[in-house]
DNA sequence: GTTATTGCAAACAATTTGCACCCAC
DNA sequence: GTGGGTGCAAATTGTTTGCAATAAC
């Protein structure tokens, strides 16, 4: 029987469920680094390497969800909220979409039965209106 | 005005449509590393160093698309094919889907004209069904 | 001739790992 | 005392950059 994801948050250690904490406070996503500060910075030091560590354990359990940024650095987020974005091909700006467009979508495949999922991640990529403007006038 | 992909393409150098061709043959994705000895093996030696740069100049251009694999690694593709994958959390198999749910939902997004849209992903994270029956029964 | 492209090696930065330590049960 | 969780420093790896040489126009 597939664990439910409650019974998954229980046997939580409790610097994982710091990190989770962290997270929830986090408005949009958060770096490995920037979770190592924000952790020391709250007085609650966790090594740099454990931080990586819970976060790569997170993820696997389908608790946390990882982005690749367009500068090459990995952001998190929880995945119990959803995440979508438009990112801009130029600054490298990720504007997130407020609505999840295929969330009914997912609904359907779940119940196909031939693959678990946990959640998903949906990005458009191109140009925001200022790097438009941008380009269009100054080239 | 904004330039066409077409107007784009003609701009390209030898090198860069070099590597395009590269990946209109490959099947899904193909990682730096991997169109390198790609080339080498076609005795069209390019340095490394300068495929990622030539990858990373397509991707700019909307030309291209990088997603991260599991292991860490870009992986790249052309974007005027579509990529939409089912990634496994355990063995982090990536399973292509064939249609793209959300192509309609682009079209209108591209209509408001508050952001150029070049391209998405999609990519739901789950277990597949092997990992499903491993983890159920193995455990 | 001027500009863009390239190769090579060195540099970089994010992430991972080895290992000893420590804590909880 | 056994097993998981942790810190630190070293190692790893994918990617980027400086610079001199070369090719393109």
């Amino acid at each position: 029987m597939e664990k439910s994801l409650v019974e998954m948050k229980a046997q939580l250690s409790s610097s994982q469920k710091r990190i989770i904490k962290v997270l929830k406070h986090t408005q949009y996503e958060i770096s490995a680094q920037e979770l190592y500060a924000e952790l020391r910075h709250h007085n609650q030091n966790l090594g740099l390497a454990t931080v990586y560590r819970i976060l790569k354990a997170l993820t696997l359990k389908g608790l946390a969800r990882v982005r690749t940024s367009t500068n090459g650095e990995s952001l998190y987020s929880l995945v119990e909220e959803d995440r979508h974005y438009l990112t801009c091909l130029h600054c490298g700006a990720s504007i997130p979409l407020a609505d999840c467009p295929i969330c009914n979508l997912e609904t359907t495949l779940r119940q196909s039965k031939l693959f678990t999922i946990y959640y998903h991640t949906l990005e458009f990529f191109g140009l925001c209106s200022s790097c438009q403007q941008q380009l269009n006038t100054g080239l």
